[in-house]
Order: structure tokens, then sequence, then C-alpha cells
DNA sequence: GTAAGGGTTCACGCCGGCGTGAAGGTCAAG
DNA sequence: CTTGACCTTCACGCCGGCGTGAACCCTTAC
């Protein structure tokens, strides 16, 4: 299939698509006229990448653990090597650390919009 | 007092005060051979600026607002004007969308992490 | 004279997943 | 042939508070 087919079944932008190629996270098969051709199992690949890319992955970390994906009927996970269970542990330090800086944050604004 | 001194005074950086000055905050006046020359009523403005920066305003809303300003005994506040309520509860929608985008995503890596 | 230590004005870099034209090739349909 | 819908490859813009040189001026001490 073209792009624009697997945007629509997919639900992401052909802008995003060449975007995850770019980053090597897909490597479609090109037509004689050098359109970019998909394969269905880009279709559950995208499904993936979408999940990785909303837990906060970056493309770059998605590109080096993208063979650990594994989607099942108890949904999509990762199989772990001690590399990735790293990462994702620091990744979940982050996010962790936004939070409380969000946190004091929005409690700094209500002190400022409150106080007096 | 020169740049160096109010950096050491207030604990920001010359750049940071440097900074503070394009965006309208600070309007040091001028030696005669062009050195920012501060009063030491910056030490309280540039606490009042680090204060509202820390609670999520920009510095263009800082520069609206900052005749709002009030430094008393029980912390630094905010005199409500209409477009300043308007101003900071927009912020805070702005502000609580991005706790609860954050604790999806934390909570998306969870998933992938120990689902299956 | 000069080295040292501050001050000044640019102006790019960051962080990153895409949006958004721009300029131009491909192809089926009328 | 021509429209028009889709495709391609660049490549800048975003969001923004500073970090970080670069290149150059002022002043003081030796």
């Amino acid at each position: 299939m073209l792009i624009s087919e697997l945007a629509e079944l997919t639900g992401v932008s052909a802008r995003a698509l060449r975007h995850y190629e770019d980053c090597g996270l897909l490597t479609p098969a090109r037509s004689g006229s050098g359109y970019r051709v998909y394969t269905e199992s880009d279709v559950t690949r995208v499904a993936q990448i979408r999940t990785m890319i909303s837990a906060g992955l970056g493309t770059s970390a998605i590109r080096r653990y993208l063979d650990c994906v594994r989607t099942g009927d108890h949904g999509t996970f990762l199989e772990m090597c001690p590399d990735l269970r790293a990462e994702l542990d620091s990744l979940a330090r982050r996010l962790d650390a936004r939070q409380a800086e969000l946190r004091e944050k929005r409690s700094r604004l209500d002190r400022l919009t409150s106080a007096g």
C-alpha cells in the first residue's frame, strides 16, 4: 500500500510516517517511481511505535529496542534485556522528576494567586 | 552595582539578567562606558521575577503583570486585575493538562514494562 | 606596556516530534 | 494535452529561558 493508505489505517499522518523512516523505525520498499510501498505488517509496527512514543520513549530509543516489541492478547509489551530495563528505569525516573517539577510549579502558582 | 554583583546577590546568572532586560523585565541605568548599573531595588525585583518564572509564567506574561507584584510578610503575591486572573487561570489549566499527560505517559510506560 | 578580570553586543544551540509550505515528478481520467 | 490527486525530497518553524562561545572595549594593578 502507499503512504496515504497506511496513514488512514493507522491514524498517523503521512509526514509522521516519513519521519519514522528518517529515524530508522520503518524501511518501506520503493516502487519503480520512488513511491514508498508498505506491507500490512507495517500497520502493526506503526501501532507499536505509537505505543512506545505515547509512553515517552524517543525515536532513537525506539530504534534501539524495536526488536524487543511484542504485541499479544494482553497488549503491547517489551521483552526485557538489561540495557532496555535500565533505559526504561531512567525514563521512569525522568518522568517522575518532571511530574514533581510540575506539582511544584502548580503549587507556587496557587500561592501567587491566593496568598496576600 | 554592576551585573556580576547583582548576579551574586540574587543567585541568578549574568546571562539571565541580560535576558530579563531583553524581555523588558529590567531596565538598568548605564554608566558612561556602557556598563549596566543596578539599584538595590532590583534585587527584590529579580526575586519577584524568579518567583513568577518558577510558577510557570513566561517572560511576556511577567512583563504584562509586573506592576501587580507585591512582596509582603506573607510572601510574594499578585494583586488581581481581570486580565491577570484570566491569564493565571488558563495557565493553571495548562499545567493541569500537562500533569494529566505525564500521568498517562507514566502509566503507559508501566504497562509496557510489566505487561506480558 | 600589558596582563588580568569585568563589561558589551551579537547570535547560534538546545530538545524533538512532527507541521507546513516549496518545488517538482507520477499517474489515472476526461 | 491537461487537470488533479498523490507522490517525492529538502528544510525551516515551533517553544523558550537561558548556556555558550566569539570578538571586542574599560579599568585597575604591576
